[in-house]
DNA sequence: TCTGGGGTCCTAGGACCC
DNA sequence: TCTGGGGTCCTAGGACCC
């Protein structure tokens, strides 16, 4: 609790959200382990293309070191792009387990400063200090020990918002790189937010703020000082709705301590662009089979199952187009996704359509547990099941490819 | 020789039920 | 025997985020 000094201003709440936000975290990863490129222009990603021919051509930057963004390098531009802009550039591959490991340890120090820490991806968190305050101090103190302990420990930096609200925080943290803190009281938030540009809300993308130019909407003031009955006209009810309170710096969600991080999420699935574009349907059916078996297999590996499948397809013009059906129950069979997967597919009927990338999506997961599997009077009990368990031990024990569909061997 | 892959959330229309 | 409107589910597409 605070005591109320003279001149205090006894404000609405006090500033004990942090927005934690590793700088250039991958690209900040890979480094370390290569100390003969520090300082030069470094980014990570390529790989692309697993499927048949083609050659990595048709990756995109994942994450670029600072020196490589001051050659105009961002995250998502394709490699070939970044290379052009930088032919010096020095491109990693992903690793990714390594990056697990690390944002693992990272978390690790976040939760012994509080208990009350949100992970919103790999490299991001919020946390909630107005529990810890008497132990740790004030928030801006926190801030700063956390991101020391983590440059010490982990050898990569982070930056830090200090705000009264989560959008506050994590806008503050975005001003704060790289490496720094910025305090954002709550008595200061309308100065801070409203000479922003309106794209720095979290929502606004590059079609919304093109939305917003049309009205001659700007920056943050100029969305504050426009009715929500405008705002909701232009860019949909939820987002005009919460585009009106975010300008006046409003955000009621709580920072929500995450139990576990056990498998949750809403869907799950996996796509594959290939190498170069396929007429052959043949080819793509035999991607379907193991996209299929991928996401079947994480399913299963977080005890989720699903009812609606849903299959991708882009095409060479980069046109995408989706089909989903929704089973009468909720399944992790592989042969299941499977079925209803090449359903879909064929009932788009494409005749030598040049197709760019598949891919399939489960959604509506819940709880493999609850999943009460009705066998139907008469029906042999499929087996399906006990096969997928065989190969996700085999997997677990020879590493993937281990054990593979028929379908998917090749033949030299 | 442009634009990956993993997600979340929202919108909108039609079916269907009350 | 005219017909309002709400709620939910399903499907398709799109914006946005990391």
């Amino acid at each position: 609790m605070t005591t109320p000094g003279r001149g205090d201003q006894v404000t609405a709440s006090p500033a004990t959200i942090l927005h934690v936000d590793m700088d250039a975290f991958y690209a900040s990863v890979s480094l370390r382990g290569r100390p003969d490129l520090a300082g030069l222009p470094v980014l990570v990603g390529g790989g692309g293309g697993s499927g048949s021919g083609g050659q990595g051509a048709r990756g995109v930057v994942l994450s670029a070191s600072y020196a490589a963004r001051r050659y105009g390098i961002t995250s998502a531009m394709p490699v070939g792009r970044a290379r052009r802009l930088c032919p010096d550039v020095v491109v990693l591959a992903p690793d990714h387990g390594l990056y697990a490991e690390v944002s693992a340890s990272v978390m690790a120090v976040l939760t012994s400063l509080t208990p009350v820490v949100e992970q919103t991806s790999p490299d991001e968190a919020f946390l909630d200090v107005s529990g810890s305050l008497r132990r740790h101090g004030s928030p801006e103190a926190i801030a700063h020990r956390l991101r020391a302990v983590v440059e010490a420990e982990q050898g990569i930096t982070c930056s830090v918002g200090v705000a009264t609200t989560k959008t506050l925080a994590k806008i503050a943290s975005a001003r704060a790189k790289p490496a720094g803190v910025l305090l954002v009281p709550g008595d200061a938030a309308i100065a801070f937010l409203h000479p922003l540009p309106v794209t720095a809300l979290p929502g606004v993308g590059e079609v919304g703020a093109a939305a917003l130019a049309r009205m001659g909407l700007r920056t943050v003031a100029d969305v504050a000082h426009t009715s929500e009955r405008v705002l909701t006209s232009v860019m949909g009810d939820a987002a005009g709705r919460s585009l009106a309170a975010l300008a006046w710096g409003h955000d009621p969600r709580p920072v929500r301590a995450r139990e576990g991080g056990r498998g949750g999420g809403r869907s799950t699935g996996a796509a594959q662009t290939f190498g170069r574009d396929v007429a052959d349907p043949e080819v793509v059916l035999r991607e379907l089979l193991g996209l299929c078996e991928r996401t079947t297999a994480r399913m299963r590996a977080t005890r989720s199952a699903g009812r609606t499948v849903v299959l991708t397809v882009r095409f060479s013009d980069l046109t995408t187009i989706t089909r989903s059906r929704t089973l009468p129950e909720a399944t992790d069979v592989s042969r299941d996704v499977h079925a209803a997967a090449v359903g879909l597919w064929e009932a788009l009927g494409l005749q030598r359509a040049r197709v760019r990338l598949v891919g399939v999506r489960v959604e509506g997961l819940v709880d493999a547990a609850t999943v009460h599997h009705q066998t139907v009077l008469g029906e042999r009990a499929s087996g399906w099941r006990e096969a997928d368990r065989a190969v996700d031990v085999a997997t677990a024990r020879f590493g993937r490819g281990a054990v593979r569909r028929a379908a998917l061997v090749t033949s030299p």
